[in-house]
DNA sequence: TATATTTTACGACAAATGTAGTAAGTGTCA
DNA sequence: TGACACTTACTACATTTGTCGTAAAATATA
């Protein structure tokens, strides 16, 4: 599932918080995002069609609900960088983020801090297909 | 600067060899990859008036030569990913990276690799605002 | 040189994306 | 009960992206 630039940062209030109504949603956007409530009301319509997002009624009233799980979203925003820039390879991926001089050393301490709490590779999530 | 899919395909081919004409690239694409070749002189001639792909003529046929680096676009594909997907920061990313159990043991080992490749913080690159 | 092959220069067009607007329905409060 | 305010349902429209096609010019070849 590929969320388009403006769909993420619905998905994101989505995920921060629901069921939301459009309202709410434009609430929690980034000040310095301001959309007409009605672009915002276009923009679920399409996620609901993309079947990112549900949408049911309560009352009068449109809530929404990510199907889409942040972390699936992820996963494939993340396999696309891998293979269009990364010669669809982890490592070279790795090794950029290493040497970026864009991370600081905080970071990049962060991330072996990261790397040492390593999981016991816990179970589950063995990829049934369903991308919920 | 963004790149669309079809174009992070032309890029690859070009950072592999150039300059190269539009047929030449047309033999690098990938097998799957079945584009006229008029496709690729469109994408090419958007691609350089963004700014991406500098063309020259040697005699009647354009040659073309990337002016954005591989390591740029990689660099921007990648904060844009982290921006929409990570909340802005490195870490979160790592975290992923690292539960992601689509990582493989031995990818998970080769990230722990390139983690210990420590570069000594090699200088230059301080960023002046230039992305070539 | 007449013909076949390539390149170039432009134009086209559908689908996806970003961003609203309007009209009609519903709820709310003086 | 009328005047507002908020929702919903549709429609709209400019850009960007993905994919070519055609005609004319340049090159190569028989």
């Amino acid at each position: 599932m590929r969320l388009t630039d403006t769909e993420w940062q619905l998905m994101n209030c989505l995920w921060e918080k629901h069921p939301a109504t459009a309202r709410g949603i434009a609430g929690r956007l980034p000040p310095e995002v301001k959309w007409a409530y009605t672009t915002i009301r276009t923009l679920l319509a399409r996620l609901v069609e993309k079947g990112a997002v549900r949408e049911y009624k309560e009352g009068n009233t449109s809530l929404y609900e990510p199907i889409l799980t942040r972390e699936n979203a992820r996963r494939s925003a993340l396999m696309t960088l891998v293979n269009q820039a990364f010669d669809g390879a982890y490592g070279p991926l790795m090794h950029f983020l290493v040497n970026d001089p864009n991370l600081t050393p905080k970071q990049r301490q962060a991330l072996e801090e990261a790397l040492k709490e390593q999981p016991e590779n816990r179970g589950g999530t063995e990829n049934g297909g369903d991308n919920r």
